[in-house]
DNA sequence: ATTAATCTTATCGTATTACCATTGGGGTGT
DNA sequence: ACACCCCAATGGTAATACGATAAGATTAAT
């Protein structure tokens, strides 16, 4: 079932980059290689090569090839690099560096949120709860409602800048939030500290709002901690194969 | 000064597009249309859109045509397209949330720099605060030593997250130093303030780190306030013309 | 003879052109 | 109201020529 043989090819090659399978600094096979492999037209590879420069995985030049940039080129506040990212595998400290983020980011957030939040984003933020509440009473998708209200909260910051990470971000904090919740009861005992937080947004007081939500990342991140020593190694998360046209 | 025809084509249409050239959800000129308006060939805007694609901008449909995306939708945090905005001309709003997100990332990153900045880290912000000094002395281009201190700091925070977005952002506080340091003896002023965020990491004392940047990033903030204040109006850096074809 | 400067060339990406496929909105006829 | 067709727009393919550049070959200078 092809979709579109476009986006095809720049997630394969998305994939591949991101997972490592051609040198950092080394080129990609060559166009017409690629078309070969692949089996589409040299339009195709152009263009898909064209959207991956734009997110600065690679870089062309006539002569040296396409090569793949060092990581720190890319652009990892993008939607797709991140989730390429996921899907290859989150590494310790690149969970180290989130949880950093998070800790920076989100209390700054909800210090707003406690003080701009609107009746609408409230509401949102309380539906999400529900959502939450009612996935551990009565079993159900907790991770999509937890993502839900953290989106929640940074979009009731007011802040374009911040409800850009929270949209970029929403694909690693599901990775990393399926982590924490695989600890026991980890849903369950996290829900009240969730309710802290709504409280003191919905009571504009933002300092009670800060600490409670650094109660909760702390929390997230021992948990993480914990999961990611029991066991050794890293969990690969990848697709068995990559293949370009299936759906 | 043309390089290369597909890099001015997306530029062309990236600057049209955040300038608000085309009504957001309406359409662009279909394809042959812009082919014969830039005078290049449909392939190159093809590859265009799929970059401009790539970046959020847009969205590409048969029959419906190429239609210009809200700007939530937009990777704000991509370098190009912050040049592009920076370009169009900063709205308050906008000024005002970098301001909110300065005064989130930079006191927490620098908390971080002041615990885990290596030798070299502070070497180079030490470089670049001495380019800044020079620069106050005997003239010089203050804004990009001050960007380089910045990005410094921002770097010895040794979170890759954080890196991230001062590349991203360094397009903007650009522009936004360029505005706070129109003021007279600006640059005079803040040195000392610099000096102190310096030291305080040396000297590896995070909160007092943290209490001199913030009195550094609430002192430029105040600053763009008077000037943004006394030009009633927005300055547009927009270029005259932005011609494709050279000869 | 060795080194350095210059020239040539193979190999890429860049760009144009022409053509067919696919999609989906809107009009038309019953 | 329904089915149908039309057509305009992007999606995709193919063939071809052009241009830039790194690297090897050649030549010149020391």
């Amino acid at each position: 079932m092809i979709k579109n043989v476009h986006g095809n090819t720049v997630e394969f090659l998305g994939r591949a980059i991101v997972a490592g399978r051609y040198v950092v600094g080394g080129v990609i096979p060559p166009e017409p290689l690629l078309c070969e492999e692949l089996g589409v037209s040299r339009t195709v590879v152009r263009e898909s090569v064209k959207s991956l420069v734009a997110k600065g995985l690679i870089q062309t030049g006539p002569k040296v090839g396409t090569r793949v940039l060092p990581s720190d080129s890319w652009n990892w506040f993008d939607a797709d690099v991140i989730s390429w990212q996921a899907a290859a595998g989150l590494t310790p400290e690149f969970l180290r560096d989130l949880q950093d983020l998070r800790r920076v980011v989100e209390p700054a957030a909800v210090k707003l949120a406690a003080v701009r939040a609107t009746a609408d984003d409230i509401a949102a933020i309380e539906s999400a709860y529900a959502g939450m509440k009612q996935a551990v009473m009565q079993g159900g998708d907790y991770v999509t409602f937890d993502l839900r209200f953290h989106q929640g909260l940074l979009t009731a910051a007011h802040n374009r800048m911040l409800f850009q990470m929270s949209k970029a971000l929403s694909a690693l904090l599901r990775t990393s939030f399926e982590l924490s919740t695989a600890k026991k009861d980890g849903p369950l005992n996290s829900l009240p500290l969730h309710r802290a937080v709504l409280d003191a947004v919905i009571a504009r007081k933002p300092a009670a709002a800060e600490r409670a939500i650094c109660v909760l990342i702390d929390g997230a991140h021992e948990d993480i901690e914990l999961v990611l020593g029991s066991r050794r190694k890293l969990p690969q998360v990848n697709q068995p194969a990559l293949r370009l046209k299936a759906n």
